[in-house]
RNA sequence: GCGGCCGUUGCUGAAUUGGUAUAAGCGCAACACUUAGGAUGUUGUGGGCGAAAGCCCAUGUGGGUUCGAGUCCCACCGGCCGCACCA
């Protein structure tokens, strides 16, 4: 072969190959800790700490395309700057690889999910390593390695170890509740005797307050994919996120973490986080805290006793207003209150034709049970219901008030039951029209208001009663009034109440983390002794889920772990003093966000075997500072699909684990960043399906496949619309830097954008002046000179220093590689027209553009005379003094119309830039002898002259 | 329906946050070097009028505030995203 030297794709492929071994071979990337196995350079440990973190992927069996690298890359630029700025920076990247993805890719293909994932995670560490991305390897690892979920399961034992003390506003250990029980200091609910409870009772009892406990709830079954599902992971028409199937309810024994716990908590500490204000906004409104009251209302039941039904409002200021009341089909109150006949003054259209309540509410409930959340949405919004035959009062005007049941009340929010005001509500308004009940208005709507419900403010009316008169009052005052006679009167009080539920935690899974939990003969759970951890996943034949026809809900899941008997039976010692006994081990295993909720802290110290990190390494990187008082991650990069998801999950495990002194920070990320979605262009045919967007010409100012004319679109980028770029191809072509650097430049990091294949040579070229100003490509010398830089060339380079520096900080790398790309096009003019590259010039640029392209850079850096990597050189500071331009060009305006230019001295003042304005032969001859009524002077920039 | 974001050139996009609109890249055109160019370099490239100097118009549309608006305010049009019978 002959020596070439000049930038093309085989030379870019060498040098790039050449740098990512030297840098693993002397482990360039790796980052001391303070202290402990990873501990090392200490010089560089005691710089101040940065950690930048991507969202970790999912090993996808489809291998990668150009656009999941983009958040990569761009953190890589960042850590790389901050390395050079005097940083010690974490970077590294694991795997996600537990889960219905990797699972499903398993089933598919017929491996065991274990092997397809090594598999895949090899094949994407082999793409990603191409692109030189600067982990440091000794950090990374998968979540199915069992050194780590053996802390996914000891963190899931905390949670189940806990509980969360109201007064205290913190989580503490579930024995400290114990002892407070058995001690007397706190009452046991229904107040029991806690030495009088037996095993099963005092289990019972603490479930209601342990964070991680099961429950026999209503919750998201998916039978076509045999799992049930968190709220999180249903979407808002009733399907599996993942999948698309529909999803039902069923009551079933399932396991919860008590998230709604620290409701208030997720929603304050948001205020400190450097987050997107949406990506807040969406958390704010998924815990959907709302302030109002409790209401009690007496319901009189058949047998003679009385029956109190609890509504949830935010209006108690309409209370007079409540004509009837509503229970969703499922309140458990139902029963109870409805009599065996329908009463005498029982309007027609309540009955819904049945002889009896019981038979009209049975009758309902099979209706709206059959219906899934699908079909609920797809019907129109027309109210139905009907009449539970029983009667409740209104507590403040005694008023007797018709019960219903209709399925517009839910059972997941508020209490079920709702107190209905037609006349301040809308759906309540339809409700009553449908029904022919009162409409009575409290808030008087203002004039001309011809409008139904009124749901604005306005001065109460017909809200007078023996102990409370709202009269008069605006809507904030009569809430405050008429909570305050409420609860003097212990008729209600106010509260707040969340829309969030607590996180449904345990999947019908094989392909996930074992609960460290065991049920004993009595069917008590018993957790493991950290000493059995990790309780390793079982090799078993039949890895599979059992799903089902997606549509029939009639079904019930089936764990895979539970057709093992051999593993699910065991004899175990727990070490409880009660020597060997027989156990039934759970067999649902963890949803796949479990290993994303704490992934950042096991990278500070990713082997440590006595504890899930050490707390000095742990305060070191993500400790609280003034800049970041609750602690966490400096940079997080991710898509925003993670809103609610990850990030909230990952938050609330961050705050356990604060409460209970295992870590100093209570939020995991400080700062968040959502990369925009590289798109792609779309063609489709006349029929409107999608063509190999590789094989379609543009010309005549159209764009033609097979001869065919196509129409193109943007889109997502991807293997079913025939439109997925992949990063080798690319690679292959112009390099890894040059793909660095096109991602980087096609426009802000939080923006959307189609990729354009055509366009990557713009920064491909961008190389190749940076390579042509440094060396000869005929013969690879090395051209620059030992001069000083001309007068223009420093202030364009220290111009160009102080913008990439502030561009890079505020991850504008758009922007930074324009200025790069200028500075490079003066010096490679300046060298057309005879002025030879100055070692300065040429070093400076080879600095700027190493976080951005650093195979390219630490090449020409080396070529330069320079033995060692430039990962932890200094990046250049701009001189203050050249930044300035020696003149600036000052605009006159006239009116705001740009009328003249002026060369000035930067330092000029306001007076003199004033004087010289006004002498300008060109702005003389615009103002035309005009008189002066006003001049406005910024020097040395602007100077603006009104006119009389 | 509620909430949030965004409309700049043929395309991707800049604009120190109220002060020269259109940086940089792609594309396109011309020229130079070349046997050749899908290489490289140079120059040009929002629209209109003009020989030129220059003038007028232009940041989705219409209004407003200001000496001055892509930027701030109001209304509308178009697009994207989130939530949605949440009491």
């Amino acid at each position: 072969m002959t020596e070439t030297f000049k930038y093309g794709a085989e030379l870019a492929a060498d040098i790039e190959a050449r740098w990512q071994d030297y840098w693993e071979k002397h482990g360039t990337y790796e980052t001391p800790n303070p202290s402990g196995e990873l501990a090392g350079d200490a010089e560089l440990a005691a710089k101040p700490s940065k950690f930048v973190m991507d969202m970790f992927p999912y090993p996808s069996g489809s291998g990668l395309h150009v656009g999941h690298p983009l958040g990569y890359i761009a953190t890589d630029v960042y850590a790389r700057f901050l390395r050079m700025t005097g940083n010690n920076v974490l970077y590294t990247l694991g795997f996600d690889a537990f889960g219905l993805p990797a699972e499903q890719y398993a089933v598919q293909t017929g491996t065991h999910p274990r092997v397809s994932t090594e598999a895949n995670m090899a094949n994407m560490k082999a793409q990603l390593r191409r692109l030189g991305l600067g982990h440091d390897r000794r950090r990374s690892f998968a979540t199915i390695d069992p050194g780590y979920y053996k802390w996914t399961q000891w963190i899931f034992l905390q949670i189940f170890n806990s509980w969360y003390d109201q007064e205290a506003g913190r989580a503490r250990p579930i024995d400290e509740l114990v002892a407070a029980f058995a001690d007397g200091t706190r009452e046991v609910p229904g107040g029991r005797v806690w030495a009088e409870l037996d095993e099963r009772e005092r289990a019972d009892v603490l479930g209601e307050f342990r964070l991680a406990y099961a429950s026999d709830a209503p919750v998201n079954w998916c039978p076509g994919l045999g799992t049930v599902l968190a709220n999180e992971e249903v979407t808002a028409d009733g399907r599996s996120e993942r999948g698309n199937f529909p999803v039902f309810k069923a009551k079933l024994r399932q396991w919860n973490m008590r998230i709604t716990a620290y409701a208030d908590r997720l929603i304050d500490d948001l205020e400190q986080l450097e987050w997107p204000e949406a990506i807040k906004l969406q958390q704010r409104n998924w815990i959907g805290r709302s302030e109002g009251a409790r209401v009690d209302f007496p319901v009189a039941t058949p047998d003679g006793r009385q029956e109190t039904v609890t509504v949830f409002t935010t209006r108690p200021d309409t209370l007079f207003g409540a004509t009837y009341m509503v229970l969703a089909p499922e309140h458990p109150l139902i029963e109870a209150i409805a009599p065996a006949a329908w009463p005498q003054t029982t309007h027609g259209a309540w009955t819904g034709g049945h002889a009896t309540p019981a038979e009209a509410i049975a009758a309902y409930r099979a209706q709206s049970a059959a219906k899934s959340d699908v079909e609920r949405q797809a019907e129109s919004r027309e109210k139905t219901g009907v009449f539970t035959g029983a009667y409740a009062i209104n507590p403040v005007n005694g008023e007797s008030i018709p019960v219903f049941v209709a399925d517009y009340v839910l059972m997941g929010y508020g209490t079920g039951a709702i107190m209905a005001v037609p006349g301040q509500d809308p759906r309540d308004w339809e409700f009553a029209t449908v029904f022919d009940l009162p409409i009575v208005r409290t808030v008087q709507p203002p004039e001309g208001f011809d409008g139904e419900a009124f749901t604005g403010d306005g001065p109460a009316i017909n809200s007078a009663g023996e102990g409370v008169d709202l009269n008069g009052m605006g809507v904030d005052e009569a809430k405050r009034t008429v909570i305050a006679y409420l609860e003097e009167s212990g008729l209600g009080a106010g509260t707040i109440n969340y829309r969030l539920r607590d996180w449904l935690f345990s999947r019908q899974r094989y392909w996930g983390e074992p609960f460290p939990i065991v049920y004993d003969e009595e069917g008590v759970a018993h957790p493991l002794p950290a000493s059995m951890l990790p309780l390793e996943l079982p090799e078993v034949d039949d890895y599979s889920p059992r799903t089902f026809d997606a549509d029939d809900a009639d079904t019930e899941p089936e764990t895979p772990l539970s057709r093992n008997e051999d593993w699910v039976n065991v004899e175990l010692d727990l070490g409880d003093g009660r020597g060997v006994r027989r156990f039934r081990r759970e067999t649902n295993t963890m949803p796949n966000w479990a290993g994303s909720c704490w992934y950042e802290m096991r990278y500070l110290d990713p082997h440590n075997d006595e504890a899930l990190v050490d707390p000095e390494i742990e305060r070191y990187w993500m400790g609280p500072d003034e800049s970041r008082p609750h602690g966490g991650v400096d940079l997080y990069v991710g898509g925003a699909e993670h809103a609610v998801l990850h990030l909230l999950y990952a938050r609330f495990w961050s705050k356990v684990l604060f409460d209970l002194g295992h870590v100093s920070a209570a939020e995991p990320f400080h700062r968040l960043y959502n990369q925009g979605m590289i798109q792609a262009y779309v063609y489709r045919d006349a029929r409107g399906f999608p063509v190999a967007a590789a094989e379609v010409e543009e010309r005549d100012g159209g764009y033609f496949h097979d001869g065919e004319q196509v129409r193109r679109e943007v889109g997502k980028m991807g293997k079913s619309l025939k439109n997925a770029v992949s990063p080798d191809e690319v690679c292959a072509e112009y390099g890894a830097d040059t793909l660095r650097l096109y991602e980087m430049a096609m426009g802000p990091l939080d923006v959307s954008r189609p990729w354009d294949t055509r366009a990557v040579v713009g920064q491909f070229r961008l190389l190749q002046r940076l390579w042509r100003n440094v060396l000869d490509e005929e013969t690879g010398t090395v051209t620059v000179v030992d001069e000083a830089p001309d007068d223009a060339t420093l202030r364009a380079m220290h111009k160009a220093v102080d913008g990439v520096t502030r561009d890079l900080e505020g991850l504008r790398f758009n922007t930074a590689i324009a200025k790069i790309t200028e500075l490079n096009n003066h010096v490679t003019k300046a060298a057309g027209n005879g002025t030879p590259v100055a070692r300065e010039v040429a070093e400076t640029m080879v600095l700027l553009v190493a976080p951005l392209a650093p195979h390219v850079a630490e090449e020409l850096w080396q070529r330069l005379g320079h033995d060692e990597s430039l990962v932890h050189h200094d990046f250049p500071v701009a001189d203050p003094a050249y930044v300035v331009d020696e003149s600036v060009t000052c605009v006159v305006q006239i009116k705001g119309k740009v009328r003249a230019r002026l060369e000035v001295a930067p330092a000029i003042t306001d007076a003199e830039l004033e004087a010289v304005a006004l002498a300008d032969p060109a702005v003389l001859r615009a103002l035309d002898g005009a008189p002066i009524r006003k001049v406005i002077v910024r020097a040395p920039k602007l100077v603006n002259i009104v006119p009389g």
